[in-house]
DNA sequence: CTGCTCGGCCTTTTT
DNA sequence: GGCCGAGCAG
């Protein structure tokens, strides 16, 4: 254990009163870079220290990635320590795995992710006459989601319904309900939900974990929602050892419901709350700090607070201005590129963020293009690949036989003859007998209406379910592997020659090493533990920031990191501030304190990129730069435009310009209206084709054999669009199949279809 | 009755 | 680009 001074030495005057805050109430109020991460593992250290045991400690992240880091920290301060350091949902399955009993919740519940949780309102829907396009899963989800956030009950729900929209939802919020609890599942909402009411509502379960958990302290404080301040409220209720961090103007999870006022409220809640501010930065050159600073304080709901730093002046924020979407992703990984050459800076140093998933396709182009190391921060994307979700679908089926949506998913995956038509007796015979679809499944003799194939298939899955389900205690690799080998979807997926199915095989493969993977991290995990673990993986959970690739993620998944090197893309009206924020004043007051999080992340230099045409939806439009750019200072910032200072003959989007505006004349008459440039960079009035008049036969067909600098020889494998809009597709042995705007990259022709 | 293909529709942010 | 439903063939 280290001496008190060792934690304290490095931290400035409020951090340490922070860290060595005694009982009580403590709200942190920690601006950008002011070093938050390190007095909360200080103050754990402390806590410890000072005698606290650390089973009595509970710490609360926003991902699962920030408490492992955390957990490793607090580890390197004290060796051995056992402090739970969890993020809140992670917390909510935990109780209720635990103490699920006392609230009638079996132990083997599955969590039902958004889209499970679709498929199920889906037939809530149906089951209430609802057909009607303005009732659609994820509107009606939406909406349930939000009343579980605030801890409103389908029943207080139906009381308090006023409008059309809210009756309608009321029995759909019920009939969904009910079949959650039927599936022995609970979604997202549910993992704070539940054990918030079981917190309300059970005096000697509160009792019993307030007991435990003594010294309570919330990271991200400013995005919790009204489920998650009940939780906090009531585990302390008795000690008051509540330590909460946050910045409102970094609260960016209004959408989801949580509730600023929680943070702002703080000291009404907790009158003798000791308050901290935390205003020094240690992360940002001072240009950035300025910038970010002046933005966010065109917010009018906030309380004035400005950041200051002993830190250089430094570069100044850049903002660079593209013609278009293509020039502007290949702008920025050029000027990486150059970078790391020039030795400035490694790729790792590098983070691209963008307001929208949507927009990093056209990224991971220019990336490939010029083979500069990249990741696309998803975390989840590889485990909701159809494939691997199929598999996922019979491993939760497996530990929870009652989980109707992953039944449904797999039980003709591989197929095995089973319909609609089928399913829905099977369903209706369950439902009556009171029995699961497993069940009905090994009964199907009884239900005289199923016959044949369906018949044969379903009492075929019944074995091969049943068979499986005595393997449960195998470690999680070994049962991928028997799911895949006794399901017959490795069969399927081998036997099919279809390429896609080839690359599908290999996902499966990879599943199983990701499931020993797992394992061997963790040797005590059950399988069940190995789903839950995937489904409440967040984006951030999936980095690898040890290796050396520029990072690409969303602005919502930047929180909490920093990188030397920021650029943030697409900051236009309509997608920053996204156009759905622009109706009401404080949505676009949310999109700017996404805009100041991510600017905050830059610690040296910070390039906001806009374009001025944008591809969006199938459709060319004209964009404007965000308000957020003007809202930037004068001084400190620099305005490039890179569309003005390109030589106008020949780069691949003048080229692309040019032929759009052919591409407009040609096909005036058609209906398709491709985008028209407002002007051209050289002053040429709109309309008016300045490039070369006509576009030579390119030579391109399907099964023409063609060299991309980058990835080598591929073969044509589509053609689509025309014009400007003209795609081609083509299989790069090893790559796999990529699709080029076929203006705007260099193909050359090696070997036409049918040439000797 | 099942299974495949095609066309219409929607697309913010996430645990 | 992706998902769901409709429509058609076996």
């Amino acid at each position: 254990m280290p001496a008190a001074t060792d934690l304290l030495a490095d931290l400035n005057d409020p951090q340490r009163q922070a860290v060595t805050h005694g009982d009580g109430p403590l709200l942190i109020l920690a601006g950008a870079g002011s070093g938050k991460t390190r007095v909360i593992t200080r103050r754990v250290a402390y806590l410890l220290q000072q005698g606290v045991r650390a089973g009595n400690i509970l710490a609360i992240t926003f991902t699962n990635k920030a408490a492992g880091e955390m957990r490793g920290r607090v580890e390197q301060l004290v060796p051995g320590h056992r402090v739970f350091i969890s993020t809140f949902h992670s917390l909510g399955a935990r109780l209720l795995r635990q103490y699920g009993d006392r609230l009638g919740l079996d132990r083997h519940f599955t969590i039902y992710d958004t889209e499970d949780r679709n498929k199920l309102l889906r037939d809530a829907l149906e089951a209430t006459g609802i057909d009607d396009l303005r009732y659609s899963p994820e509107r009606v989800g939406g909406a349930i989601s939000r009343a579980k956030n605030a801890l409103i009950s389908p029943q207080d729900y139906e009381r308090a319904a006023t409008d059309f929209f809210q009756q309608v939802v009321a029995p759909v919020y019920h009939g969904y309900e009910k079949r959650l609890r039927a599936a022995n599942a609970v979604d997202f909402d549910d993992l704070l939900y539940l054990p918030a009411l079981a917190l309300r509502l059970h005096a000697d379960l509160r009792a019993e974990l307030a007991d435990r958990f003594r010294y309570i302290l919330i990271d991200e404080y400013q995005d919790t929602n009204t489920a998650q301040y009940e939780i906090v409220r009531r585990l302390s209720l008795g000690h008051r050892n509540l330590c909460v961090v946050g910045d409102p103007d970094q609260s960016i999870y209004k959408w989801r419901g949580s509730d600023i006022k929680n943070i702002l409220d703080f000291e009404r809640d907790f009158p003798d709350a000791r308050v901290i501010t935390l205003t020094k930065n240690y992360r940002s050159t001072q240009a950035i700090l300025h910038a970010a600073g002046t933005v966010i304080g065109h917010n009018t709901q906030r309380k004035k607070k400005s950041l200051v730093t002993d830190n250089e002046p430094g570069e100044p924020v850049r903002v660079l201005t593209f013609d278009n979407g293509l020039d502007e992703a290949e702008g920025v990984v050029l000027r990486i590129k150059e970078a790391v050459r020039a030795g400035r800076f490694r790729y790792r140093d590098h983070a691209v963020f963008l307001r929208i998933n949507a927009l990093s396709r056209t990224l991971e182009s220019a990336f490939l293009r010029h083979g500069v190391p990249f990741q696309i921060v998803k975390g989840l994307a590889f485990f909701e690949r159809k494939e691997n979700k199929d598999v996922l679908a019979y491993l939760r089926l497996l530990v929870n036989p009652a989980d109707t949506v992953s039944f449904l998913r797999v039980v003709n995956e591989p197929v095995r003859g089973v319909g609609k038509a089928s399913l829905e007796k099977l369903q209706r015979f369950a439902g009556e007998h009171r029995i699961n679809l497993v069940e009905a499944a090994g009964q199907v003799g009884r239900i005289t209406t199923i016959k044949g194939k369906a018949a044969t298939g379903l009492r075929d899955f019944h074995r091969l379910i049943t068979e499986l389900r005595t393997r449960l205690d195998r470690p999680p690799h070994e049962l991928v592997q028997l799911v895949l080998e006794k399901s017959g979807y490795e069969a399927m997926l081998r036997d099919s020659g279809q390429d896609e199915d080839a690359e599908r095989l290999a996902n499966v493969g990879e599943l199983v090493t990701a499931a020993r993977q797992f394992h061997e991290a963790n040797p005590d995990c059950t399988v069940a533990d190995f789903l839950e673990q995937i489904t409440l993986a967040s984006d951030v959970d999936g980095w690898d920031e040890q290796a050396d690739h520029v990072s690409v993620m969303t602005l919502h998944a930047s929180k909490g990191l920093e990188f030397p090197v920021v650029y943030i893309l697409a900051v236009e009206q309509g997608l920053l501030p996204h156009e759905r924020s622009l109706a009401r004043d404080d949505d676009v007051e949310e999109e700017r304190r996404l805009c100041f999080v991510g600017m905050t992340r830059a610690m040296k230099e910070l390039y906001l990129c806009h374009a001025r045409h944008r591809e969006f939806r199938g459709q060319l439009h004209c964009a404007i730069e965000s308000s957020f750019l003007r809202e930037l200072p004068d001084d400190g910032v620099e305005r490039l435009d890179m569309a003005a200072d390109r030589t106008p003959s020949r780069s691949a989007a003048d080229e692309w310009r040019s032929r759009t505006a052919l591409a407009l004349r040609d096909w005036a008459d058609t209906g398709v209206r491709p985008f028209l440039p407002p002007r051209k960079p050289n002053g040429t009035p709109a309309g008016t084709p300045a490039g070369t008049p006509d576009t030579p036969d390119s030579g391109l067909a399907v099964g023409t054999l063609v060299q991309h600098e980058q990835l080598g020889i591929g073969q044509v494998t589509d053609l689509s669009g025309f014009g400007a809009l003209r795609r081609v597709k083509v299989r790069f042995p090893g790559h796999g199949e990529k699709t080029f705007i076929a203006n705007a990259v260099k193909l050359k022709v090696v070997k036409k279809k049918g040439d000797g």
